[in-house]
RNA sequence: GUGGAUGUAGCUCAGCUGGUUAGAGCACUCGGUUGUGGUCCGAGAGGUCGCGGGUUCGAGCCCCGUUAUCCACCCCA
């Protein structure tokens, strides 16, 4: 139909205002949400050196940058904001107060194959406690996602977050299996993340790959599947070695989670890992309750990235929400808001005469903050209403000579069809 | 990457086994006379039928290629 050079790019959209309407209410809502959590928002550019986003885990997000050089530059497009994050927290590290509560909106890059709920650019709502070591943290930023849902209507249970702790499974396996290899459990950790998508045995291979980053043997590797199909964090807590850490911190993150009133929508599951390598605890995913979509959001702990950069230890937690999935899932439950244009005011001068007046009533009534179109060109009346309509203004103010001559404009309100005069703004008397 | 489906008006689509000027609904424009809408009625505009080849007296329809979109799988967040 239109030549290539003419349509969006492959994997990118297009936001016309019905469009920018749905997403600015989204939008909305992760601002506001993130307001009542007291979170300060922050940005950053889009594109970032290319080095900040390669890490050496297997990690299928660094084959996926945008990237380009540029005057011997090697640059890239954000794939995900906490790398940006971090580097701002680092670079103000001394300065900055803890424990940092900071948000972002944010357009990301993954070249990547798309399918239903993929696409190669996409937002995110980020939110990251930095500075905050207990699992209060993560009690908050799970509070703030199902604060989130509730707000869209999708509070009642259409979504679940499946809660673990990769710390629970490094301990186990540093004493275990990766006794002499601690280094192997990141990558180790992005290959797990596949379980759901490529099954058991694929794991398995990958993990038992003598070419591999983590090279277990088959009975290895067999073994380590099997903690993860663990379901029940009591079986969990059995299983783990004595007085763990991380089976204390989950129990405790749970139990406040009970405070917030949210436990009900959360579950341990063993095999939750996330595919990215530089989480360190616990990680947490929401994904809907029917299953059929892909994970909503997801997050976790991350203690060590700040090193990684070569800044000071510095504890952090956050997640990401991206905008595709959800709307997807509010679609598929009928519960996509009806956000239509809405304007507070339409204004017409019959003739050209009557356009000065019409201009200071728009200007008086644009500084009481009003929406007001103010009508340009010259068109039937029935037009105009027609056109109010559509614009969905509440109020129109029709300016003929006759109105003008007695220094007021007729109000009609469009809804109950009420009409009356009101004053023209002073100055226009003398005219 | 593999397989399947689709691509006809701005949008959603119809178009029987190939046959004359390619249709509908919605949207749009104008009108139903002078300054009162959302309804109704009438009229109008708008398409090289994704693109390129081929078969045929004749192609929106058949064949080949190509491209885009969607779905599934593969792959992966």
């Amino acid at each position: 139909m239109t030549s290539k050079d003419l349509q969006a790019v492959r994997g990118t959209r297009d936001f016309y205002p019905d469009d920018m309407r749905l997403r600015s209410w989204l939008f909305a809502h992760f601002r506001e949400v993130a307001r009542c959590f007291a979170f300060e928002e922050v940005d950053a550019p889009i594109v970032e050196h290319e080095e900040l986003f390669t890490r050496k885990a297997g990690e299928e997000i660094v084959d996926q940058l945008y990237h380009f050089e540029l005057h011997e530059r090697r640059l890239a497009l954000r794939p995900e904001m906490t790398p940006s994050i971090a580097r701002m927290v680092l670079a103000r590290h001394k300065q900055l107060k803890y424990p940092l509560r900071w948000f972002a909106v944010t357009q990301n890059w993954r070249y990547e194959r798309m399918t239903r709920g993929r696409k190669r650019e996409h937002f995110q709502w980020n939110m990251d406690i930095w500075g905050e070591e207990s699992v209060n943290a993560e009690a908050e930023l799970i509070a703030a996602i199902f604060s989130l849902l509730q707000r869209v209507g999708l509070g009642d249970g259409q979504v679940k977050i499946r809660v673990n702790s990769r710390a629970l499974l490094e301990e186990t396996l540093l004493e275990g299996v990766l006794k002499q290899r601690p280094d192997a459990f990141a990558p180790l950790c992005v290959i797990i993340d596949k379980l759901d998508k490529i099954g058991k045995e694929a794991v398995i291979d990958q993990l038992s790959d003598p070419n591999g980053d983590v090279g277990l043997s088959q009975a290895e590797a067999e073994e380590t599947v099997s903690l993860l199909e663990i379901k029940d964090f009591e079986e969990a807590a059995a299983r783990a070695p004595q007085d763990s850490a991380a089976i204390a911190q989950l129990r405790q993150l749970f139990d406040l989670l009970q405070g917030y009133g949210v436990m009900e929508h959360v579950v341990f599951d063993a095999s939750i890992v996330r595919g990215l390598a530089y989480y360190t605890g616990i990680v947490f995913e929401g994904f809907d309750a029917r299953g059929s979509l892909r994970a909503i959001c997801g997050g976790g702990r991350y203690n060590r990235l700040l090193e990684t950069l070569g800044g000071p230890a510095t504890p952090a937690v956050g997640f990401g929400f991206g905008d595709v999935v959800i709307a997807e899932l509010l679609q598929d439950e009928g519960l996509l808001p009806d956000c239509v244009r809405c304007i507070d005011a339409m204004i017409f001068p019959f003739e050209e005469e009557q356009r000065p007046a019409a201009a200071r009533l728009a200007t008086q009534l644009r500084a009481q903050g009003k929406s007001v179109e103010l009508v340009m060109a010259k068109k039937k009346l029935r037009r105009v209403f027609s056109d109010a309509e559509t614009s969905g203004a509440q109020e129109l103010y029709l300016l003929g000579s006759d109105e003008v001559g007695r220094g007021v404009a007729r109000l009609r309100n469009l809804q109950s069809g009420e009409e009356c005069d009101v004053p023209l703004p002073d100055s226009l008397s003398l005219d």
